[in-house]
This record gives C-alpha cells, structure tokens and sequence, in this order.
DNA sequence: CTGTTAGCGCATTCAT
DNA sequence: ATGAATGCGCTAACAG
C-alpha cells in the first residue's frame, strides 16, 4: 500500500491554503473561478494524490448517482444464462456506459428495494419480478422506473407485442384442421416444475408476457378450426434444456402425436427438436417446430428455427434512452419472422 | 403517485416523540432499547412509511456499502456475450447475493474507478482490464481487490494453471511429429484485428492467460518433436463466431493444410469447426480439433468437442468467499479433460 | 473571484 | 434507556 494519505475536500483545501468551496468549484464549477487558479489547483491535487470530490458524499448532497439499478425478474443466475436476457443488458449498458451511467444489477428475488434504492436514479426493471411485492414497492416509489415486458401504472415502459408475434409464428407452422398441436409454455403458471397446465391458469394474463403469447397461439389456432387442449399445454418452469427435454418427451410420446410444436423460447425448441432427432421424428415431415425470441443459435441449428426474433438489444437501448429522457410513456419494439427449415 | 411524505429518521423522531437516537437504535441496535419500545417505533414506522435509515447517509457515516463492484475485463457487452464469462458472474452472484451484497456493474475500459469507487467495498476484477492503467489504480486504492485469472502484487488473487490445461488438451490432439498444427489463439497482441502473429509477441506473456496456454501448447509440442512457426498462430480479438470463422477459414486454406487445430477457446473451435464442414474436412479424420472452457454448447456439437473444462462458475464462487473473508493469498481452481469426437 | 456557513441523513459518543 | 451534540465529505447559497 504506498503510504497515501485519505485527502477530504477539507484537508486538501486546508493544504492548499484555499477554502473548500474553491476546491469544489475548481472540480465541479470552471466559470466559479480564474483559470489559472483552477488549473492550479487541480494539478496540485493530482500531485498530492487527491482525485476529486469523494462520490458517496457527493451523491448524498446532490440527491443524484450516476447509477441505476437493473432489475432482473429472478435471480442473477437467470441473466447471465439466457441469451435473450443478455442481449437485453447489452443493449442497456452500451447506452448507459456512454453517458457515464453505472449499472446495480438487483435479483427480481429479493423481498425490498431497500438496499439499493437510496443509491440509484431509478429502476429499469426487465421482466415481471418473480417477487409480486417488488411491483408495489416500484409503484411507491419516487424514483424513475421504466419497465419492460410489463407495465405499472404512468410508468414508462417498453414492450412487444406478443400476442401478434405468437399469433405471426403460429401462422407459418398451421397448416389445417387435422393438425395435432402442443404447446410447450414458458411460466404459464406459478409452480416451479415441468407439468401441463390442464385448468385455465389464474394468474393475471394479460400483464404475462406467456399468456399473452398463448392468446396469439389461440387465436392463430381459432383461425383454422383449432382448439387448444389444455392437456397439450405444458409449463416449463425456466428457458433452459434440462426442463425444455422433459417437457418434450412428455409432449412427443402422447398418442395421438403431435405434429405441430409451439415453443415458447427458442431454447424450449432447440431441445425439442434434439428430442425430436432423438426419437427418430423427422422436422419438418412429421413435426413441424417454432420458436420465439430468434437467437442465434436457433439460426445454426439443423434444422435452422422458424421463430420471431424480438430485437431484446434494442429493446435495452430503448429502456436506457427512455430512462435518461424521462419518458413516461409506453413504447413498442417491433418483431420479426425469420423463417428457418423446421416447419 | 401515492401522497407520501419523505421521511428521516429525524423528522419520524419528532413525529413519534422520541430522539433521533432512540429510531437509528431501534432499526440498528435492538440492545440498545427495550423490546417494547422497539417494536412499537418499528411498527409505527412501518404504518408511517418510513422503511428505515437512508442507505447512502449510513454508508457514508458507517463507510461500509454491501455493494461490489465487479469489474469486466471490456466493455459489459462482453460479459454477457461469453458463456465463460456468464457463468462466472453466475458464481461471484450467487454467492454475494446470499449475503445481501449488491453487484454493481464495471467496465474493464472505462479510465477511472474514481466513478464507483466511493460506493463500493472492493472490486472483483475478472480479467485484465483492457485499460492497464486501471491496474494501477487497483494496486494504490485502499478497498478490497480481489483479481481473477491475473494479479497485483499482494492481492488475492484466483487463477486457473493455463499453461498446465492447454499443454494436457493439446496432448490430447497431437499424434506425431508429422502432424501439422495451427493455433487459433485469444487476444495475443494488441490489436483489434485477425491476423496471423508472425513476430514474437511484445506484451508480457507471463500475466497473460493466451500466452500461458500458448507456451503449453509449445510445451506438448516440443514432446512431441514439433515446433511452433508463428505463421501458424492467429490472433482473434474477440472470442466470437465472426473473428473465429475468419481465422479458421485462413488456417484451413493454407498448404500444407493443418491436420490439428489448437483453439483457445471453445467459441473459436466451434466455428473453425463449422468452417471445416463447409469446406468438406472430415473431423477428426482429416482434421483434429481441440477447444478451451467447456461450454454447454460444445458437448452439444456434433462432432462433440474435446476440451478443457474450466469451472468458471466455481471460479466465481471462490472469488467471492475470498472478497468475503478478506483472503489475501492466490488460489487455483483445478480444471478437466473433456474428450469429445474431434479429436 | 473567494471564504463562511448550513445542511444532505445518519451513527455515535457522552451525558443524563 | 434516552437525548443533545458532533462530524462523515460534500455543495450551494450567500456575503464579502
């Protein structure tokens, strides 16, 4: 440790044989003081191995602190494994860098915001935390708050519009009323294991983003004289392989089989149609599959997935850029179908 | 917005009668009041909205801030592009969040910790930052450091034996002094660029990870009576499907054409990989392929790829213990063969 | 252009 | 068991 003393606005002042306020104008005010004498100021501060106003008390004074708190729907674990959440934080921080602005990732999980709201502007909070008492705390609060993929009351948020990017995906894999469909849904319900759902779900469906999608499905199906089984229907609990394979060997053993899969994530249809290969099922010819969300590897795959690709880097630097003007209103991000050889 | 007023612990003081003191010793030293008293501050607290003392106030008073900053070797967009990267914030996280220590985001690019370092107990610093000059600022601030895959003198520090793991996998690939090898390696020089090394490279190789595993490279290639040619090793900035496929196109368009492929990460050997089924080369007949990590995604791959596990989510376990018991020594983490088909 | 002062919201003595 | 006073390090208003 090189034996440096802990300078405070005070001491160096002191030091420097000037007020405090001058040292503070010479970091923080240029037009408060000569030039020169800021120049010399700020040089003999460098030298003595002061780097400027201490940013905890900075930041209690000024009421502001350069940083916002990233609110993931559960865990942190959560973030850093799905791609789609990714590309999410990628395109939230490649705004939030340029202007300075530090990110606080904070677990959706956690009982209170108490820990970290009295250090941050505000909340980008990307998905429905999982902990429902999170939602009021936002609602009281008086910082800012953007949401994503849901909405709080005359918050500002940004969403896509599931229902019609469902309903678009389902399109491309009906075919006619003769079709066999399951649906293997993300978080259709609140249990944390891979079973069909059966009875109608009671959770709100309009603020989740899976009923929302599931809607589109229905209506896609409606469209060509088909009804959805709820006995077809099955909850993943997490966008990850081991739940997706359970589902979907559950899904491609019941009689009669399916020929049509509707995935809610694009890794739920990856490991469907590992299943499916596994099975000796050929895609499209005896199972037609689509995805949602277009990452990248879907596009590697062989078969390549059909799905709708929701621009989630974009969708981030959205949230950011609402963030940082203060917007209050809802904003919509725009879907895309990319047509792959699964169905 | 509900009409809620501001409160401190100052003015819930006066609301409730009491001093200042007697609510701060309420929320923080239970012992310092009797039980009854407690409760009923606490309680009428609650019902008021007053949640407790303001964390900014008290962090700058108590100089403690339950929040880390965990720096990335980029820019944050790397971080959660990288599987590797992504499952060692996974680690460092679920080990912080258990004790209610927050993570704030920090990027290895930026010029001057001077913007956090004020809010943060200590760093977790994953990876030489790309900016070396915050090396420095590492070793002369007075908070915790904890570095991972490189040091700073008389910190704590958790490393992997690179040079051990890349000379065990390349064992694994090399069959004969005839053999042809070429060598996809991460960031060895400072360049942004694809390109192949040609000269020895001038950073210090003894603190980069790259050029630990390329001297293990050398080293199983010199048991096996084989020489590195600097024109067989390729430089790749960024460890990502689109560098990587341009390197290996290089590596496999050469004459004589190399029969093994040592990559430094398991991105790189999979698209090097993808670019060998492109151009028709049989794996591992015609061409054996060893990666660096063991991703998901690898084992996936069809052929499966040989490579060297490295636990990262372990890695950021041990990370964050060490933060948290203020270890001051290095620590390894051992790492494993993974024996896939491609070589 | 410079210096003095009163807080930002809190925790901690030291009295009582 | 409790209350008054001091300061953590800083900024902004004001006076000079």
């Amino acid at each position: 440790m090189t034996n440096k003393k802990n300078w405070t606005l005070k001491s160096i002042a002191q030091e420097l044989g000037v007020s405090n306020a001058t040292v503070s104008n010479a970091f923080n005010r240029p037009d408060q003081l000569s030039e020169t004498k800021r120049i010399e100021i700020l040089e003999a501060c460098s030298k003595l191995g002061y780097f400027g106003p201490n940013k905890a008390a900075q930041s209690l004074r000024k009421g502001k602190f350069n940083i916002v708190a990233l609110v993931l729907p559960d865990s942190l674990e959560y973030m850093v494994t799905d791609p789609v959440a990714s590309s999410f934080m990628k395109g939230v921080s490649s705004i939030l860098e340029k202007q300075g602005i530090n990110i606080l990732l904070f677990s959706g999980s956690s009982e209170h915001i108490n820990n970290i709201v009295d250090f941050v502007d505000g909340f980008i909070c990307y998905g429905q935390p999982r902990n429902y008492g999170l939602i009021e705390q936002f609602k009281n609060t008086n910082k800012k708050v953007v949401t994503v993929d849901f909405d709080i009351e005359r918050n500002a948020s940004v969403n896509v519009r599931n229902e019609q990017a469902a309903y678009d995906v389902a399109n491309l894999a009906l075919r006619s009323e003769e079709d066999e469909v399951a649906i293997l849904g993300l978080r259709l319900i609140d249990a944390n294991v891979t079973c069909r759902v059966y009875d109608q779900p009671d959770i709100d469906t309009s603020s989740s983003i899976s009923h929302q999608r599931l809607s589109g499905y229905q209506r896609a199906m409606t469209d060509k004289g088909l009804n959805i089984h709820h006995d077809r229907v099955w909850n993943i609990p997490e966008s990850n392989a081991h739940y997706a394979s359970i589902a979907a060997r559950e899904a491609l053993s019941i009689q009669p089989r399916p020929n049509v899969l509707l995935c809610m994530s694009d890794l739920i249809a990856l490991s469907a149609m590992r299943e499916a290969k596994n099975m000796n099922i050929a895609i499209p010819e005896e199972l037609r599959v689509v995805g949602f969300d277009g990452i990248e590897e879907a596009k590697r795959f062989i078969p390549s997935l059909t799905t709708v690709h929701q621009n989630s880097e974009q969708k981030g630097k959205l949230a950011a850029e609402m963030f940082m003007s203060d917007s209050k209103h809802g904003a919509y991000i725009e879907h895309e179908l990319l047509v792959g050889e699964s169905c």
